[in-house]
DNA sequence: TCGTCTGTATTATTACACCTAATACAGTTG
DNA sequence: CAACTGTATTAGGTGTAATAATACAGACGA
């Protein structure tokens, strides 16, 4: 059993739905710092995908700093390095100006954006918060 | 001069630069329902990029809803179809759960996101509204 | 009616990303 | 020492993105 969710669907490369996966399982505190990953070989048999493409992931959980490799030893979820406000926004900035171009698209008024973004929050992180 | 703006950059399929763009110019009324795009060919040519990659894009847009292309006269912007409110969520959760996952990941919290998300809904928008 | 515009379709070619496969190597651990 | 770990390399197969060169039918103004 994988320490995080995963649905593997065509449409999009392997590689970015298990960063996106990990990832969440991070935000979500499924995975906590200085946890243990399981090993290449060992995601790859579970998600019946090429080891090749697990590392792929890997590699890039590492260099945005969501993981931290050692040769020999394994991967481990990383402390979390609060990133500099500026960072932050531009980081986020293009995701965010998607969304309103696909709500307005959609007819959404940006209160009731704000409200849907509320309750998905609530929903993933569960109602222990 | 094209009606919508675009930057071409590397990284991003260039169908799909344009798809957002003309949203964006659809969303912030920059482009308004009935209005006609500019040609197939005048895109190609203002763009400096090949006609059937415009093509696609348009194709894109008239799938989605966006433009009405009438063969012989061209394309117009097509009057907003409200859709229905399950289709709406549906369409936009992805987008929301994933700027959640990368808001948390850079230590973002949810009071903080929002007011990110409205400052940038402004700026889109302009002050005048 | 004719020429020119419109969207659309087709075929071919080049380039690149994704994925798989099969190894290989060095470091860590029990 | 044996078995694990991350990592690197090479190769091949597949699909998409983009360009290029045409072609055709419908719309429209002169």
């Amino acid at each position: 059993m994988l320490p995080f969710l995963i649905n593997l669907q065509l449409g999009e490369p392997i590689y970015e739905q298990i960063v996106r996966a990990v990832k969440k399982a991070v935000a979500t505190s499924q995975l906590q710092s200085g946890a243990q990953m399981p090993s290449v070989r060992v995601i790859s048999r579970e998600l019946g995908v090429n080891p090749n493409t697990v590392q792929k992931a890997i590699s890039r959980l590492t260099d945005e700093g969501v993981l931290a490799s050692h040769p020999g030893s394994g991967s481990f979820v990383a402390d979390r390095q609060p990133s500099l406000h500026s960072q932050q926004i531009k980081a986020l900035q293009p995701l965010i100006e998607q969304l309103l171009v696909e709500s307005a698209h959609h007819g959404l008024s940006e209160a009731e954006l704000i409200t849907l973004i509320q309750k998905t929050h609530q929903q993933i992180h569960g109602n222990d918060h």
